[in-house]
DNA sequence: CTGAAAGCGCTTACAG
DNA sequence: CTGAAAGCGCTTACAG
């Protein structure tokens, strides 16, 4: 905390004008009337003295602290909260915030049931026991001026209570009651696009690799795909694995069952890239070369996996950055809005989450069908 | 923004005493002497309340915002920065501190030639140009109590000027002049660590899988493997490859080139998960099963490698949560020491970096020796 | 043992 | 077109 001590007072000083004339200026204030003169050289003096406001003043006078809160669940051991993080925290910077980020525990999916709840205290003075609600009151008794609230896996959130409190978005999650914008990824049409990338080499025969355990990203996958073989004309996936295990040992498990039946499929679409590892195991064992006998396409884009594999494994990225950037900017645009007594809740981003778009990624593991004559 | 708008002197009127009062009781200032039934009365009347101190007003009043910046590089791409954000954030959360995160993008090595500066401001009420300033520079407007800055590769940062600013700490990086307290991994002791379980297992002839292009990272791995080979009284690498690229590709290529040499090695020290990868894959075509054949270590304990991997990759972690956590902790006490007037620095983590140690976790690619039976 | 008062550095009605 | 003054909600000497 220093900013260099050259305060308001200094310029206003060494301007010549007060520290009125100098706040108007500086801050645009839409209705003051100031010279030209004045104004040139109130910015001249600032600039020349290195004058930065001091935010939190600023913020205690005006009741807008400019930073917004980014409550992250499972930071550590989700890949995606790194693109969340930095498409949040630049969209927020490139418009004068700030952000102060909260890692929160995962919680259990929990698409029905007893929610976890997004509000802000239990009761009032009594310290939080629920880890969310500690992390999210950490966030607000600082001050923020509104919370991003990013879930590690998409699903229902209940935000029992914002009373009275800051306005939220959230990321990868949709409050039941949709009471809050929220923007999620389209991940129904990544799997699309994914299948009609494996359709457009050709395959009429795609096995679908998935997980036992659903959730709701999978289910999306998973329908997402069906639907796009049925717009085809084909009816649902030649095959269809379920892994025990979310991981590599559980897609090559379910894809060794769905490679050795009869009639195997010449494409796989797996719901994510840990499984698509699996079955190019599978694969190997079973003298299937790749993309040559067998396609496979997966989802997620970890980079790690996905271009280290070999070949490159195509797949469908998942746009965490851009989500990370549009929440802040809804939040900000709610914040400005509301500053602006313009209403509320602008129409953008209403009942309906948000979705954004999913990209597919080609790297090198789908081409033509096998057209029988398999290498030796 | 609002924290329920009560205010100390909501509390002071209900309580019946002065906020001098109240803020002594709530703040346990030391030589404040007051009863012991007025401080009761005081928490209770808070606590029924729901009294929360509005932190923007203290850190204006005190010029100490309980806030620190975090500066990290290319939190996107790297899978650490989770991590150390997760320990930072913790452990400042645990002291009552809040964590302000901006990004900053990567930048290349430089051990040597024009540093990228860790310095505030190139002239005063100028913008940055530079986007280290410019990160640095945001949190510095936010009125931090000081910088914790997280380099993606380990290297030497040139902090050519904090002057009169906030205390800062290095992570995964040292400053040239030894001038910032730094916490960096045991990189040197976590390769001899690996080594040692290989040693142990009985391997006598051990490769070291390596990048061409040298970093510190890469260097103090293969410094800690070949000193702990020569302490077994082993000179050296039994062969070394040289990956072009510093991925699964480069380290296939490489681990090739070893394991068709004469009489290769029956163990692969691999400098990073990813080359490990490679090697797999290079094992696999030759026929070599692991650990049966060939034992493979790698370094990073990138779970979504290690784990996926099959067997599972034995490999060294990283611990950047504790670094994290433990460079929070030494900014922590650099201000706190400083508010008590305790003199400005204490010992803890003087000139040399601390180093944390390296944890090596164990999965299933480490086995005995080969004994030249190879299975069919 | 307790309280009245100043002041952190701004913004914001308000007066002229 | 410009400025004097109040006040955001606290902490901190200081007085008693």
């Amino acid at each position: 905390m220093s900013s260099g001590s050259v305060g308001i007072r200094d310029v206003a000083r060494e301007a010549g004008v007060s520290v009125t004339t100098v706040s108007h200026v500086l801050n645009d204030v839409p209705f003051a009337r100031v010279s030209p003169e004045t104004r040139e050289k109130v910015r001249t003096t600032a600039a020349r003295l290195g004058y930065g406001p001091n935010r939190l003043a600023r913020a205690l006078r005006s009741r807008r602290s400019g930073v917004l809160g980014l409550a992250i669940e499972d930071v550590a051991t989700t890949p995606h909260a790194g693109r969340i993080i930095l498409g949040a925290e630049q969209a927020a910077r490139a418009r004068g915030y700030a952000l102060m980020v909260v890692n929160i525990p995962a919680q259990a999916e929990a698409d029905a049931g007893p929610q976890p709840a997004l509000k802000s205290s239990p009761e009032p003075g009594q310290h939080a026991t629920d880890p969310i609600q500690a992390g999210v009151e950490s966030l607000l008794a600082r001050q923020v001026d509104g919370i991003l609230y990013a879930a590690g896996h998409r699903r229902v959130l209940q935000p029992s209570a914002t009373p009275g409190k800051v306005p939220a978005v959230l990321l990868d999650a949709v409050a039941p009651d949709r009471s809050l914008p929220a923007v999620v990824a389209d991940e129904y049409g990544g799997a699309a696009a994914a299948v009609e990338a494996l359709l457009a080499a050709g395959h009429t025969r795609i096995g679908l690799l998935t997980t036992a355990e659903e959730n709701h990203s999978t289910r999306q996958r998973a329908r997402g795909f069906r639907d796009a073989l049925q717009r085809a004309g084909l009816n649902g996936a030649s095959a269809t694995g379920e892994a025990a295990s979310p991981d590599a040992s559980g897609g090559y498990a379910a894809a060794r069952r769905i490679l050795a039946a009869a009639n195997p499929p010449s494409a796989l679409f797996c719901c994510s890239d840990s499984l698509a590892m699996g079955a190019y195991r599978a694969a190997a064992e079973l003298g299937l070369s790749i993309p040559g006998n067998l396609s496979v396409v997966g989802f997620g884009d970890e980079e790690l996996l996905a271009a280290n594999l070999h070949p490159g494994l195509t797949t469908v990225a998942v746009p965490h950055s851009e989500m990370g950037a549009w929440a802040a900017n809804r939040l900000i645009d709610e914040l400005e809005s509301a500053a602006a007594e313009a209403g509320p809740t602008p129409p953008t981003g209403g009942p309906d989450p948000v979705r954004l778009g999913c990209r597919l990624v080609t790297r090198g593991s789908v081409g033509l069908p096998d057209t029988g004559k398999r290498q030796p």
